[in-house]
DNA sequence: TTCGTCATGTAATGGGTTACATGATTAC
DNA sequence: GTAATCATGTAACCCATTACATGACGAA
């Protein structure tokens, strides 16, 4: 979880822990939070695991560049060959580790680094773990609606519409991803579907 | 957290392991799911804490009435005293403990049993911490929309999205409870804001 | 008699959090 | 000089999950 977020942050830039937190917060928004207290030692393990290492050519002379004091702190990470691989491998990952409540998130996150095809096939594989859920709540909420107090009514609702609401957005999400979806046929249609990643 | 969904649900009747893990997926429903592994050390905890204790006049002989078989397995537990003042304990408190993610969920499915004024201070709780992030994804948006690939835009959008659908619907919730707040200098008003339970 | 589901439980593990400790740098 | 915030890290703990083990009971 963490470690794909934080790969897929690295490859994009060399960054350290505290920014390394700050991109996770602005990157994956409402719907997950690290503390430092398992960033911190995830980064240690990943650099032990070979998929990160410190970055020599430092890239803290950015804004101002403050002087050359061979100060330690502030440890810049970025990807090795291994961490690439790795990000690589977990990024092919098409199964319910990619569309868990717990993990959809981040992997849709790093989309833009996703293979085109494993894409859709996550988004649909969410799509259908949700709809499975949906009809759980359906069923039950018509065996047991009577006997539901106005709270319990209210959560089962409102969670209820929780789940369409983001199965229409799926939907949405997928039918894109398949209108740009290259016909294997013609190679040479017209480039109106970029992707916005600069 | 599991701890007061289950004196919350035993409250109502006795019931066993099982049982309660079923009560437990119908009444949180998309919410929360908790997995027989956590209930039962959970259950063996509270009946050290003497919160819960086996039922006796086993509620056993409900349908069919299978035959005298002094079976083992299938054990009922029921509140305690302790159990019904510790519950009383956890439905009274109306601080963070009770807005946050992983709580909220929990704590409105018993707000059945729980105190009007403690009700409305709980959705406030929860409304402004709602607000806080809401404002928060936005400030992060405005700041670096222009630098976000196309799904983490997504993401960030339908995050937004969810918060603000989460406040109105708790804006919603809590102008209903204030208007079905008694007025305390008139306690004879009709009486057409009754609870569902039965 | 075998399959599903009811029913209870344990052991190992996981993936994080909170709270704490420390110190450098920046802005006032 | 002092407060905020940048920056790194550790230790203790928490609350759950997965996987496993076991077995009774009812229906086909």
């Amino acid at each position: 979880m963490l470690e794909l977020a934080v790969l897929g942050l690295l490859h994009e830039s060399p960054l350290h822990g505290y920014e390394l937190r700050q991109r996770l917060k602005a990157t994956l928004g409402t719907f997950r939070a690290f503390s430092y207290g398992s960033l911190y030692p995830t980064l240690r393990r990943m650099r032990d695991a070979g998929w990160i290492a410190e970055d020599e050519g430092n890239a803290d002379v950015v804004a101002g560049a403050p002087p050359l004091t061979g100060r330690r702190g502030k440890v810049v990470y970025k990807l090795t060959a291994e961490g690439k691989e790795r990000l690589a491998e977990l990024l092919a990952e098409a199964g319910p580790s990619a569309w868990e409540d717990e993990t959809f998130g981040v992997h849709f996150a790093f989309f833009g680094q996703t293979a085109p095809e494993v894409r859709v096939r996550i988004l649909e594989g969410r799509r259908t773990r949700l709809e499975e859920r949906r009809e759980g709540v359906r069923a039950s909420l018509a065996r047991t609606r009577s006997r539901l107090d106005r709270y319990t009514l209210q959560l089962q609702e409102h969670g209820l519409e929780s789940v369409e609401r983001e199965v229409r957005w799926l939907t949405e999400l997928i039918e894109t991803e398949r209108r740009s979806a290259t016909p294997q046929t013609d190679p040479s249609t017209h480039p109106t579907t970029g992707r916005g990643a600069p």
